[in-house]
DNA sequence: ACACTACTTTAGAATCATTATAAAGTAAGT
DNA sequence: ACTTACTTTATAATGATTCTAAAGTAGTGT
């Protein structure tokens, strides 16, 4: 996702309305070039100060839900009361610093593959995902 | 811990307390063979049904964090609006069936080490943890 | 046994993230 | 333009967790 009208397309074809807070969110989550962490508190504040006409709280829930749906944010399992989001749906793995509680994204090969042992029947594995815990080296 | 004195000189060598809701708690998650995972709220409604004398939800969660705290109890991080704890604390990691909702503990010798190969300056591993999600074999 | 203090328990209120509701607004097709 | 289905929105509802402050209890010293 690029620009405003690849942003409508592309909410077309995941079909979904290019609705004008849609295209907002997505100008803000996927104009960059380096992953983002937010919670969708911190998400409805940021887009708050930056733009004039208010996105609804519960739009951005639900814009966020209908993203992750769509395979274009991914939710971080860390142990929060809050829900974290990525805007890297790649393959990947976190540092979550206890300290700051910051979240780094570890590229995939920073990580030697996860092989695993043992089989659940009648399962199969839907995804592996590695918390490193860090904090302050004193 | 094993038996109800054994519980109290425990708590007692922790610094908390021997309180009948404390050994009440203690005996029911760790007089166990195996694992269990739980949130705060199954863990109060099991002990409501089991006991005579009903132990208060904020004792409860005020037993799971101490401890948790003295080492205990681990928490584990699965994205949920609730809490999941474990009474196994040794290093190991975890299933969620994300059908059934259900955490199965993976023995460490069944995860390959997980080896991280970025480094944070200032800052030291504290834990790895590793969430295999599974789903239905369809 | 008694008294004192610090730690605990407790019910209920408060908080906070998230979800539900239902009314008003808007995109897309006819 | 008209209609329909999808969206947005403010607000209420929910549910897990934490806070509060009053009553209870363990441990210590007398």
């Amino acid at each position: 996702m690029n620009n405003n009208s690849t942003f409508k397309e592309k909410l077309r074809l995941s079909g979904l309305r290019p609705t004008k807070q849609r295209i907002e969110i997505c100008k803000f989550l996927f104009n960059r070039r380096d992953t983002f962490h937010f919670t969708v508190g911190e998400l409805s504040k940021i887009l708050r100060k930056k733009n004039s006409e208010k996105i609804s709280l519960a739009t951005i829930y639900n814009t966020v839900h209908s993203f992750k749906k769509k395979g274009y944010l991914k939710e971080i399992s860390i142990n929060s009361d809050k829900s974290y989001f990525d805007t890297n749906t790649s393959d990947h793995h976190h540092f979550l610093d206890v300290n700051t509680n910051q979240l780094i994204d570890l590229k995939n090969n920073e990580v030697r593959k996860v092989s695993i042992k043992k089989k659940i029947p009648g399962k199969k594995i839907k995804s592996i995902e590695v918390l490193v815990k860090i904090e302050n080296d004193n």
